[in-house]
Formats: structure tokens, sequence, C-alpha cells
DNA sequence: CTGTTAGCGCTTTCAA
DNA sequence: TTGAAAGCGCTAACAG
């Protein structure tokens, strides 16, 4: 139902010059008479011209367009990514596509077809884990493409993200170190994405004399928490800790401990992983570690923009996750 | 840095078919001899060939394309209904583009133009709240647009949403219903959100003998709910009841509560407005009203695609409100 | 059922 | 400093 728009041509036509000046002036390439220029700029106003971003993008095969594939926008953690990168993209000029996957390969391989088919120049994907297929097909075609949320400088493709799995070790330590020795670590489904299994993996790398880590799988989110820690209540380990692999977990442990009439931390210490923005606001206040999600997603976008620019590599970069003590873990 | 890529006269070439017939098998318009058909298919394959969506845009100028800007995604009820905007969009092999406007009218006109340049077909906004300007170059440009979050039959522009000013007008009828007589309510920023200008509107509407409410206006987030608790403890008017505009405020509310020593709903009624995913989870459980974001979501995009492909009207479509009783509030 | 060909609106040499 | 004209890759008449 769109109006037939101006066209460069109508441009040229009532300011009296060619279609070539108008370009130039739009593009703002090339030395154009000052004088000309008012002309042309004048029309365009006039004319409510918007230059036709097909037929650009068909000259010149660039579509300042950045696709990005994240598992869901329903996690805030993903949502203050997603919204650096958008923020980051058009501050220099470039649209953000977005697609998701569910946190499932194939909707997340016919996503990416589909993105490629819309012109996206480069992808900013999830994690490490996608289908062969997937890299092929963007290595193939030379799309330039970055994993983020994640740090592996061994991969073919570069990442930028978090050290997920030394960060969870880190965590179980600082536990023990409170004088924590029988843990449980709760997270979400392994199969739906790496960043768990990497930090899971983490947990379980730590050994201690004396230290006993459970892990508890559970659905992430606040309803997930509580079950995870009902579980936990009635498993025969009498728990002093509970790790859990990220905020919303954790927040859900809270209240099923409200429920069960237990304290935290006198009875319970409970730690986070996120630092979303309201876990500073629970009562108490949750110790967990900060990821720099916001700063993770300006960094994606502007080293994806550069190399699209200039032709820079995108180097791996590795974001420091922060421990944030607060008043959900006690000394013991 | 995109390799070279296969074209259609490669395909052409290597099928020893015409382009044309490329393009039929392609598009499926016309019909092709299967075996052609399968011929074709194979030199695509060989090719990894992908069209070149400029071009074709450019032909038929259809970009596939739709554009929404929300005010931020990090609020979980816009994650959910852009999640939905996407998935049908995409079932209906449309892409998404996405643009953030930070509740800022001038950042919203910013990325309609920048959009619109990308060669969006059509566009959801969010709220009816919009510049002059904004609407204007819509409309002059001839570009099908829905305003999602509200219904107002009245606007020029299709609105597909809410009725906000009933919904909350009702819930504090339904707070008279339980007992209560002073009521405050706690919302986000005025300045942000036509939809909360609406809702206190509307709660501001209802006019009982003996009524009394008062309103707090306080930053749309957790720690606003919990600030927004303290003050009006401290006020003097003793409130029995909170209706809070947004769950996300009740969840402060909530820890507020807990560090004041306040039960609730002994010593205080908590209601909520959206009804999150965690609200069922809170302890106690938190009375709210369900707005079927997700729902939102599909029709505004359903039935813009619908207008793309058929020409339909897109109609207003007014979404009921539903209220979830369950245990923040309790009759006095 | 398949091929030829004229654009779609813009950028970009190359000339003037 | 400006203009003319040749594509960019694809679709859609129109012929055959």
């Amino acid at each position: 139902m769109a109006k037939r728009v101006g066209r460069i041509r109508d441009v040229a036509r009532e300011s009296g010059l060619s279609i070539a000046t108008v370009s130039r002036v739009m593009n703002g390439t090339k030395f154009v008479a000052p004088e000309t220029r008012e002309r042309v700029l004048a029309a365009c106003q006039k004319l409510d011209y918007l230059p036709n971003p097909a037929a650009r993008a068909l000259s010149t095969s660039i579509t300042k367009t950045v696709a990005a594939v994240i598992p869901t926008i329903e996690h805030n953690i993903y949502a203050k990514y997603i919204t650096a990168v958008e923020q980051t993209l058009s501050l220099h000029k470039y649209s953000l596509v977005l697609a998701i996957s569910n946190a499932d390969e194939n909707e997340e391989l016919t996503a990416v077809r589909k993105l490629l088919g819309m012109g996206a120049e480069a992808f900013i994907l999830t994690g490490a884990a996608h289908s062969d297929e997937l890299v092929d097909l963007l290595n193939r075609r030379g799309v330039a493409h970055v994993f983020a949320s994640v740090w592996d400088p061994e991969l073919p493709s570069p990442t930028i993200g978090y050290d997920n799995f030394a960060i969870a070790a880190e965590a179980v330590r600082f536990l023990t170190g409170k004088g924590h020795h029988r843990i449980a670590v709760v997270h979400g489904a392994m199969s739906e994405s790496d960043r768990t299994r990497q930090r899971r993996a983490g947990a379980d790398s730590v050994d201690l004399p004396g230290l006993a880590v459970e892990f508890f799988e559970t659905p992430l989110n606040v309803a997930g928490g509580k079950a995870a820690l009902r579980r936990l209540i009635e498993s025969e380990t009498r728990f002093t800790a509970i790790l859990c692999l990220s905020d919303v977990l954790a927040l859900g442990c809270y209240f099923a401990a409200a429920e069960a009439g237990l304290t935290i931390p006198d009875d319970l210490s409970v730690m986070g992983f996120d630092n979303l923005d309201w876990s500073s606001e629970l009562y108490p206040a949750l110790t967990t570690i900060n990821l720099p999600a916001r700063r993770m997603g300006r960094l994606a976008a502007t080293h994806v923009v550069a190399h699209l620019e200039t032709g820079a590599a995108i180097e791996p970069l590795l974001l420091e996750g922060q421990f944030i003590e607060r008043d959900s873990v006690r000394e013991i």
C-alpha cells in the first residue's frame, strides 16, 4: 500500500540537476558546490525524499545491517546485551535484525539462512555451540560473525564474552573460603545452553578435600529455582550453601526458602550469577557475580562494525566477571 | 569481506537454463517442469546460491521486513510481546528489525526514519503517544503501522491492545470490593509512558464515597517499588492496600515489606498488574491482572502481515485484561 | 513450459 | 564541479 515515493530522478528534476549530483550530496562523497548542495537538499525536503535502500544495496552491496540471534529475549541478561548491541549499531548507522532461536540449533540455522537472505552483513551469535552447517555456511560465504557470551580463543570463530568455566569454579572456591563444604549447584537445562554446561563443568572442577558439590538441574526460571530448593531440602545432604548459576534461580530459592520457613543466610547461604538489576534489592541482598552484559553487547557491536568498515580482524575478547559480595552468604 | 557469491546467472549457466526459469523456481511462481526444477535446485545447491535480497526488493519493492519500536526490551512484558512478534513474522517469512526508543519521542522518530530508510514495509509501535511528525511521515509515505499495548478506536491509526484506563479502574473497584478504602497506587514515570498515564487516570476515575486513592510515582523497577513502599509507610494515611501498576513494582514492595517487618497480606494487601512469569511464585502469590502480551504480539504481527499481503485494513483490536486472584490481597 | 528483455533506483566511472 | 551512461541482480511482461 506504500505510496509511490520520491525517487532520485524526481529530486534531480526538481532541483534542475543530474541524478549523479543528487547522489553525491546524499552520500557526501566528492565535492559539490555549496549552492548546488543547497538546491538538492531543498528539493529532497520538498519531496520528502529518502534514498531507496534496496537500490543502494544493489549498487554497493552494502546493507548496513547486522543480525543477532539469541536463544530468548525473555531473560533479562540477554535483553541487556541485545539492547547494548542495538544502541551501538544505531550509533554507527547500522540496523539490527533480530531472530530468536529458542535455544534450538535448527531454528538457529533457519534463522541465519533467512537473515543472510535478508542481506545481513555480519552475525552476532550467542554461545559457542552451533550446528556445523551454520558455521560452514557463514564461512563459505565469508560472512563475519562473532560468538558472544563466551570466551574461547581456541575457537576458529572470534568470541567475546566470559570464561564461564573459570568464573563458576571461582564461585565455588569463594564459598569454600567462607567455610561451606556441602554446596548445591542449581542450574538450568544443560541441553539448552553451552554456557550452562561450561559453568557446571567449572563448578565441578574444583577438587578440595572434604568438599561435596551436588548438582540440581531445573527449568531456568523462578519456578525452577523454587522447585530446586524444595528438592535439595529433601535431599540427604545438609547443604550449607546454594550456588545458583543464574540470579533468576536464586530468586526462586528466596521464595521457596520463605515458604519453607528458612532464613537466608542464617539457615542457608545463597549465591547468584549475573547480577541482574534487582539482585541488590532482594532481602537479604544477593551475593552474586556481575557479568558485564551491556559492555559485551557494546563491544561485540563495535568490533563487528569496525570489521565491516575497515576490515580489522575481530579478536577474541575476555570480559571479567566481578564478585559482588552482599548479604546472602555468611561465613560459617 | 563477503566473498563474491553465486548469482542467478551462474545458476542459469550451471543448469543450462535461462535466468527467468531460475527465478521462477526460486519464487515458486508459475509452472516449471519438475525435471527442470530439479536441475535448477541442484545448481543452486552446488553454487550455494541465495537470491540477492536487494535486487529482489528493488525489482518488486517488497522487502519482507517489518519494524518494531519499543521503549525498552528490559521489561519482561515488552520482551514477551516482541518475542511473539518475531516468531509470528518469522512464520510468515518476514523479518523483524528492532529499534529501542528509550521512551523518547525524538529517539523514536529517528529510529523510524532509519528503519524506513532500511526498507521496513510496516511498523509496530508501542503506545499511542508519538510525535506528530512521526505519524505524518508514516502517513505521507503510506506506510502501514499499528500502535500496540493500547486500544483506542478513536485514533486515526489502528490500535491493538488493552484498555488501560478501564482495567486500572476495575482494579481499584476490585480492591474496594474487598473492603479497602485507603489505597495507594504506585506507578512508573508518567512522562515515559502513555499507558502509565492512562492507568493512573483510570485509577483516579473511580469515585466512591469514603474512598481515598493516593498516587506514588517512582522509577519503574524493583528498587522503585521498594522506595515507593517506604515512602507510603511514612505517609500520614494508613493504607490498607497497594495497587502497583506493574508487577515489577509489586516485587519491590514485597522486599521492602520484608525489610520493614510487614506481612503481606495481613498488614498490607498488594496487587500487581501484568502477571509476569514469576508473579505466581511470589510468597504470597501475587494477585494481579494478566495482560495477554504474547497474544497481542501475535495479533499485531498477523494483522500487519495480512495487510501487507492482502491489503486488508488493520482494525482496532481490544484485548481483555484478566483478574488473577491469588494470595496477596485479603478481604477486610 | 521456457527464453528474451526491459526496467527497479542508485552509485560510480568516465567525459566534459 | 557536473552530467551521461553503464551496471548492480532480480522480476515480470511478452514472445515463442
